[in-house]
This record gives structure tokens, sequence and C-alpha cells, in this order.
DNA sequence: GATGCATTGGAAAGCGCTTGCTGGGTATGC
DNA sequence: GCATACCCAGCAAGCGCTTTCCAATGCATC
């Protein structure tokens, strides 16, 4: 059934099929060229019965152009990012494109390191996502090997990063914040905690900026913010902090949901009742986090959504400026934050 | 800087180093034959300046192989996917690999397609993640279709489905079970309820036997069945079936921990209190739900530590017979079942 | 000073595929 | 009946790289 040694290959069908390989090559990929029903037939049985598989290495070399698309992302374990890679691999079905995926661990030199892999083999595009960080250097970096990456004919997408001159999906980070904030205030709460996130996060940033500015629009003191890592235990520790301060404070929003359950954690650790003693908010609307009690308020992000979007963005014929899609966020008030008072 | 018109080739470099391309290619790859040290010294400088990636597709092609491996999951949004795919991903970064990323949201045809792209793509490896369905017609497809990758020098690693003769990651699904329910027997837990999960996913199947081999061994009844989706919502909906069957069950146990969490929402929709009213446990100790109230007794499982074996068994040499490496749950008891009367 | 060997650069042959071009065969027009 | 046009199979040239083979050079040895 299967040529011994190997893979089969071209030519060992077109033998088969008793036609050149050029013949074969056409009748199977149906290029401009028509070749006659019977021959095409012909090649289509042979393929079938020695269960060929094309090279694609080989194809994407005469082709001159490959169906691999990269994806990076700071942790794939990350619910944040898992859903949004769920997105972009079924974009990536629909388009009959493949996945690469590139787990940073936000480390910056993977990200470059796999925009260089990504180059190397001459994928199609790279999304990139997650929010960058504002290090100068790296930014840097990475601007040049994007632009080696475009150069080489590669689409690049951001998600979540404003500041390459690329296609961006800009998610309405700060404008979300914003607007839970206002929405909390409307409920009562006025003295508000963040736990803001690395203050180098653009993300935690855009966000933890939002909330202030909705809290003071509202009226409200300007909220006390507690940086940490953008983790389950950042959340925890700058809630630990933020507990032992001492600071009177009736909300904490939490720049994303995986912080808001540690800080819920940290709360229960002191004995805490939620939502009574206090209120907590996140933002993201991570699936797996639907379930907690109390319920969690946020701001929902349409993951799975973005992602199908980037893939749109690098489907479409190249512009000659970089396009920007907003991405909006929607407050969902639940359980974790009940009116004040 | 850079070559105008498409991407730098091994030509280009050599030319502006002044040596042929075979030198060229020796220099930046250090084959068995050596250069002249000061030859490698210009050839390095030359492909830095013109910042030169090599089109991994040509090296490939001759070289003969590649440095993919696919990964194929069922749901990457799922946080059991997702850790091993963090597993993975950290594991084929330091073998220097890189990993495509196939999501088959379930569907067996999806499967055989990735596994076809793979083999098109002459990937190093595949690693299949997931409980194969008892599905002889797909079984029967999948195996051929592993048998043409391996045959085409591919390595086929599989983690939690014993069914392919390849090297596999056993998960002790029935020993974890098995032990769980002894454990909760042991503390005083008798009459049980079994959200199954689908009858034909040998995962849960396993975990569904095994606990009911543990719960009969303790001397037990057999727990009480309902079969439901492997997912949060079959979980809830298995979770009110056995609600309304009007069963009298002191605790549940749901062959994975994102049905625990749907079984605990239908709990608290019907007002009960958890976990007073009826103890629940889960399996796999999924990272992100480590913070949920009541605390979840569960099994854990190394999810990101498989990832890392699978590697292993892909970076090994091929043995004659395939290999089965067995990766053990534990057993962790947490709020969710306390001690019962 | 001639011969042998080790060392190393370069020419060239592929790897498997696509595609422009060539040319034989057939259909059509006068 | 012959010329023109058209159709389509196949030859061959690449795509960018690795690697084998050959040739040239330098060095040691006799």
């Amino acid at each position: 059934m299967v040529q011994s040694g190997g893979s089969v290959t071209l030519s060992d069908v077109a033998r088969e099929a008793g036609v050149s390989v050029a013949t074969a090559s056409r009748a199977l990929n149906g290029s401009s060229r028509t070749v006659r029903p019977d021959l095409s037939a012909r090649v289509a049985a042979a393929a079938r019965r020695l269960d060929y598989a094309p090279n694609a290495q080989a194809q994407a070399m005469a082709r001159g152009a490959t169906t691999m698309v990269g994806l990076i992302v700071h942790d794939i374990a990350d619910p944040y990012f898992s859903a949004i890679a769920a997105g972009v691999s079924r974009a990536a079905d629909d388009a009959g494109l493949l996945v690469m995926l590139s787990n940073t661990l936000g480390r910056p030199e993977q990200e470059l390191r796999y925009l260089k892999a990504l180059r190397a083999q001459r994928g199609r595009a790279a999304i990139l996502v997650g929010s960058q960080r504002t290090d100068r250097d790296h930014s840097a970096a990475v601007s040049s090997e994007v632009a080696a990456f475009e150069h080489a004919g590669g689409r690049v997408v951001a998600i979540s990063q404003a500041r390459l001159p690329v296609d961006t999906i800009v998610i309405e980070n700060a404008a979300g914040a914003g607007a839970l904030a206002r929405k909390l205030a409307e409920m009562g709460h006025s003295r508000f905690g963040v736990l803001a996130g690395p203050s180098d996060l653009l993300t935690a940033r855009d966000r933890h900026r939002g909330f202030q500015r909705g809290a003071v629009d509202a009226g409200c003191a300007p909220p006390i913010a507690v940086h940490g890592a953008f983790t389950r235990d950042g959340g925890h520790s700058a809630m630990a902090q933020l507990l032992d301060s001492g600071c009177q404070i009736d909300c904490v929003f939490a720049v994303n949901d995986v912080m808001a359950v540690g800080a819920i954690a940290a709360c229960r650790d002191r004995g805490l009742q939620l939502p009574k003693d206090l209120a907590i908010a996140g933002f993201d609307d991570i699936a797996t986090l639907r379930d907690i009690t109390p319920s969690l308020t946020t701001v929902r992000l349409p993951l799975t959504e973005l992602g199908k979007q980037a893939m749109e963005l690098v489907t479409a014929p190249p512009g000659t400026a970089p396009k920007r899609s907003r991405v909006k966020g929607t407050v969902v008030i639940r359980d974790s934050t009940p009116a004040h008072r």
C-alpha cells in the first residue's frame, strides 16, 4: 500500500497514474490549467491508493507561500489567552491555515525568538497577543523584528497592544474600566481600591487609569492602588497588602479576573465575608470563573471573538495604513458587588 | 539594510561575505566540516548585517527533517488542555522545537485532518491529547493515519488514550478515582452519586468505573450515575437531573473539575448549602479553580508535567515496542467534602 | 625536491513541488 | 486537403538550502 522507505512523493503518484508529475500536480491542485477528466480521476485514485500527502515544505518553497500563522501569547495556561487561542484556532481552520503556538512566558527575548522562528518558517502572519511592556529596548527590538517579518511578506496583527505600527485590535480597557467604575459608584460604592497589576504592563495600566478616571468623574476619591503581578498570586498578595494598609475601602477592582480570584482568596484568609464586607470586581469575564461564589462582577471581553477578528485582519488584503479595530468590554454586574448601603 | 523584494537568502549572505553558499551554510550551521575562523566570522557578520533568517522550509527539504511537533487537543480553551499545552510548549522550547496547535473541538474528522496536515508538514511528532471515544470507525481511521504518519518518519505520542499502538502516557484514572472513593468512604460518605460524563469517552468511563469500584470495595452501595457532557454545562445538567431523581445522596463525584463546578452551580440554583447539604468532588485539580468556594476536593494530575513527559518521549530514541509511562493522580481533600456525620 | 596526506573552499546534485514554455495531437475553417 | 487555432501532457527550470564530491592548497615526510 505505502511505498517503503519514507514518504510517498508526487512522482510516485504520477508513476502510479501513468502521467507526468506536472499533470499530477495540476490534477491534484486544480491549477488554472485544466487536466482531462479521465486523467484527473486516475491521478486522484492513485493518490488515494498510495495515501499521498503532499510535502508542504516543498509546496511552500515552490509556491513561495506557507499556510502557517504564528500565535504569540504570554501564557497559554492563562484562560484569557487560551480563550483567544481558541478563537484564533477556530478561525484559522476556517481559512485553511495552521497555527503555530508560541508561549513567551512573559519573557521578552522569547517573543523575539519566536518572531524570528516564524520568519524562518516564512509564516504568513504573526498574531501578537498580550499587552506589551513599556520597555523601550524591547519595544524597539520587536519593532525591528516585526518590520523584518513584514518585509519578508508576512502580516502582523496585534491584539491588545497598540504600540506597533501594524493592524491592531485595540481593547478598550480604559473605557471598560471607566464604565465599571461609574456603574459601581452609581450603586453606592465610593471608597475604591485597585489591584493594579505591574506598572509597566500597558493593559494593566490602562485599566487602572480608566477605573481611576471613572471613579473620580463620578465624584469619588481617587482609588488607592496596590501593584502586583498580573496573576492569581499577584492579586492575592496585592489584596493582602491593601488589607494590611488599614485603608477604609468598600470596593476593590482587580485589573483582571484571575487577580480578583486571588483577592477573594486573600479576603477569605482574613475571615472577611464576601460580598458583605467588601465588594470585588474583575475584568475579562473568564468563562471558567463564571461560577465562583460570589459570582464576579467584571467587564466582559469577547475573547474568542477577538481571535476571529485577528484572523480576519490576517486574511484581509493588506491596506496601506495599519488598520485598527476596537473591541469594547461590557460591564457585567453580579453578586460580588451588591448595591452599597 | 535588507535586500529589496522578498527575503534575504543564503546566497545573499554568501555574496556579501565573499564566499560560496556552501561555505556560508557550513559556517552558519557548524557542520561536520570546519570553516576557517576568519571566513566563519565574515559570514556571521554578513548574516547579522543582512538580518538573515534561514528559510526553514528549504532547510527542512534539504535535511529531510523539520523542527515541528503537532499538538492535537480537544479544546484549548479548556484549562485541562491548556495546562498540558503549556507543558508541551515549554518542553518544546527547551528542545528547540516548534509547536503546531490543533484544536479538534471534539470532532473526530478534525483529528484526522490535523494528523494529515501534520504529515504533510513532515512534522517530527504528533502529540495526541485527550480521551479517545469508543467509536470503532474513527479509531480505525486514526490508527491508519497514525501509521501513515509514523511511516513517514514521525513519532506519535498519546496522552490519556491507551488505544493506539504508540508511546503513551497513561493517566491512572481508574486508580485515582478509586482512591478518592475509598478516601471519601473513610470520611463517612456512603451514598454516592457520579456525574459520569459521556459514556463513550474513555477517560470519563475509567474514572466512573474506578470510583464505582472503589466505593463498592469500601462497602458502599454502587453509586448512582448520571451521564452528561464533559463540560461545565454537562455537569450542571447532570447534577440537576440527579437532584430531580430524588435519590438520597450525600456525596457527588464529578469526573472532572469543570463538571464539578457546573454541579456546584446547579446545587446553588436549588438553594442547597454546600458543603453542608452535599459533598462534591472533582478530578484534575485545575489551577484556575483552586480558589472556588467551597474549595474543591479532587484528584490532582500533574498536567504541565504531562506535557513535559510527552516531549521526552518524542525526543527519546524510538524503541522497538511502544513505551508506556504511567502518571498517578493524588487525592486532595478540601472543603467541598467535609467528614460526614 | 618529490610524494602523500590533511584541510578546506567551491561546484553541483539533489530534496519535492509548481509553473512557464514547448510541441504533438486534434478540431476547425476555407 | 491544407493551414490555422486550440488544447493539454510533459519537459525543465527553478524555489533555498544541505551535502557529496572534487580540486586546490599547505604541510610534513622521505
